[in-house]
RNA sequence: CGGGGUGUAGCGCAGUCUGGUAGCGCAUCGGCUUUGGGAGCCGAGGGCCGGAGGUUCGAAUCCUCUCACCCCGACCA
């Protein structure tokens, strides 16, 4: 391909509204445009990157025994409403109506299709397993569209949904797909790791999360660097604390004290002169019509979905400081375990403290030197909050855990027959019974990867691609496009790399060298060859590995013989 | 959804407070020079100042409405 002929439209300056690299390097290296908000044209270079990673995907998934197959984006709400889904999903279900008024929604997912596909096609045991996927543009109305590509509406997914007689054979599935999976990030050259992930209201076994790491990543991944446990923020647990923490020198009787006007647990810290991780705060959540007292160190985080899962309840919100008032008789900032309304759940953290400060449930007063058992009931010890880096590994129990940041790029999980039961799938066994297969499912931002791996891979100068997403593995710089000699030179060159099946970029631009070179560092193609000036005058031209300073002189005749080597080498270095 | 911000040439921005016929840099086009890391000089083209309505002799500028995009928050009492 010509750079001269192709719409590469590079920014020498930085896009306002980019907050992130990856973002600032998609406009600037030419290879996105915005639409609207979340939504974006993939431009020539840009694509070739989609395609690529794409391609990888694909190649991965055919060779698990997974059939590519294609469905509808534009679907229509019955199936929705069989799964239960037209009124579950938020508004971030993009729906509108065909000329008959007849509701429809452009896919955001895509059990309900896949479902029922299952059930019109499958009819025995014989046909499972099966594994179904695409490679499919997906719309969700997110809240809050972000960060280019990463967070955007529209976006490339694919998806793949198992169907399995028995939950052997689904656990089976499930690890060919983790295997994929594994595969599939590695070839890509991202550094990633699998997490353990919360299934979410759907329920199942286990799930896992595949992260990409990175500075700007939106999640939190926990993970123990001595036994190799690693979970997102939400699932990872915390443990009961195995000693407990002298938080009183003398435990006397429980004593209340003014506290007027304070309202933050920093504001009673520092008033009372104590640390605020010794002090209990109160939070009132509210999930299947219920409401609850929870109770946290000051210094920890609520995880909401760990408490839906301890309290028993499908989701939890935390209720807004009027209802607190209501349900309590309290204001948020005196809330405290004693003498209180609501039933007690209680951070195991909390277990450790010898005794507490809290608020007393009146207002503008706390109580000090408060006891478990003694001044308040026994509250019910749960795994509420988030873990902080340095907690114990939940696994091993010796190592610390560390938390890192992370862009979710692939997620696999057992949904078990919640589709398949309500739409009625049903096979014949052996025995020619009906039975109701079980399914996993698993998706692949593949868009998102293409920004992750920016994330990942670049330098102040741009992006420095793996070689394995490259749009092109080599760009072919003619210093002088309207020397002859350069030319024929170039033009040997381009044509012996492609046919030894690799991707060349020439630039033939008759722009200045230096533009030339700024553009080569923005665009980041892993390979780079000079053609002109004073290496040709001695019959030799430059090569040079982007994200490395050094240039070596080739000879002519030698220098398509080397960089397909040490192209070949890397592929091979990264396959391994 | 709540709060904030911004819409002016392809891109980045000034001009808006204090109304007076729209500007800078980059990019684009032409000419000359230059040519190994975003060149210099000379010249040129390009604007429904997001949209609608209003106030005014006169509106990018003031008022009302509206649309779009960006940011922050939507758990810490």
């Amino acid at each position: 391909m010509r750079f001269g002929t192709t719409l590469i439209p590079t920014l020498k300056e930085n896009p306002g509204e980019a907050r992130v690299e990856s973002h600032r390097l998609m406009l600037r290296a030419g290879l996105i445009r915005q639409l609207g908000a979340g939504i974006y044209t993939w431009l020539p270079l840009g694509l070739k990157v989609l395609r690529k990673v794409e391609a990888i995907v694909r190649e991965e998934m055919d060779a698990a025994g997974a059939q590519e197959i294609l469905m509808p984006s534009v679907q229509p709400a019955e199936l929705w409403e069989e799964s239960g889904r037209w009124q579950m999903y938020g508004p971030e279900l993009l729906r509108f109506q065909d000329r008959g008024g007849r509701n429809f929604c452009y896919g955001p997912t895509h059990e309900e299709v896949v479902t029922d596909l299952a059930r019109r096609e499958l009819r025995s045991y014989r046909d499972l397993p099966a594994n179904f996927y695409q490679i499919q543009t997906k719309f969700r109305d997110e809240v809050r569209p972000r960060f280019g590509i990463m967070r955007g509406r529209e976006f490339l997914m694919k998806d793949a949904y198992s169907f399995d007689l028995d939950e052997a054979s689904l656990e089976n599935s499930y690890r060919i797909m983790v295997d994929a999976y594994n595969r599939i990030f590695g070839r890509c050259g991202l550094k990633y790791r699998a997490v353990e992930a919360d299934t979410g209201s759907i329920g199942g076994a286990f799930s896992h999360e595949f992260h990409v790491l990175a500075e700007s990543g939106e999640d939190v991944i926990a993970s123990c660097d001595g036994c190799g446990y690693a979970a997102n923020l939400e699932k990872a647990e915390s443990l009961m604390p195995s000693e407990t923490e002298e938080t009183c020198a003398h435990v006397g009787p429980m004593r209340t004290v003014a506290t007027p006007g304070m309202k933050t647990m920093e504001e009673v810290a520092t008033f009372l002169g104590c640390p605020v991780s010794a002090m209990v705060k109160s939070l009132v959540v509210e999930g299947d019509g219920r409401a609850f007292q929870l109770l946290l160190r000051g210094d920890h985080e609520l995880n909401l979905v760990k408490a839906a899962h301890a309290l028993g309840v499908g989701t939890v919100v935390l209720a807004e400081p009027e209802r607190v008032t209501a349900l309590t008789g309290v204001a948020v900032g005196s809330l405290g375990p004693v003498g209180g309304r609501l039933p007690l759940w209680a951070d195991r953290s909390l277990a450790g403290l010898t005794c507490f400060i809290a608020g007393a449930n009146r207002d503008g007063n706390h109580v000090l030197d408060g006891v478990w058992g003694r001044d308040c009931p026994t509250p019910r010890w749960v795994d509420i909050r988030n873990v902080v880096a340095g907690d114990p590994c939940p696994r091993c129990r010796v190592s610390p855990l560390r938390l890192d940041r992370g862009i979710e790029v692939g997620h696999v999980f057992k949904l078990g027959d919640k589709y398949t039961r309500a739409m009625k799938v049903t096979v014949q066994d052996a025995d020619g019974k009906e039975r109701t297969p079980i399914m996993g499912c698993y998706g692949i931002g593949v868009s998102r990867i293409v920004a992750a791996a920016i994330e990942q891979n670049h330098d102040e100068q741009g992006i420095i691609w793996p070689l394995a997403l490259a749009p092109f593995a080599v760009e072919l710089m003619l210093v002088n496009p309207r020397e002859e000699d350069s030319m024929k030179v170039a033009e040997a060159l381009e044509k012996e790399l492609r046919q030894g099946g690799i991707d060349v970029l020439m630039d033939d631009r008759d722009e200045r060298l230096g533009v030339k070179f700024k553009d080569a560092d923005l665009l980041g193609l892993p390979f780079r060859a000079i053609v002109g000036g004073r290496s040709l005058k001695e019959g030799t031209v430059e090569i040079q590995r982007r994200g490395q300073p050094e240039k070596e002189r080739i000879a002519i005749a030698e220098v398509a013989g080397v960089l397909r080597a040490r192209i070949q080498d890397e592929a091979a270095r990264g396959r391994s």
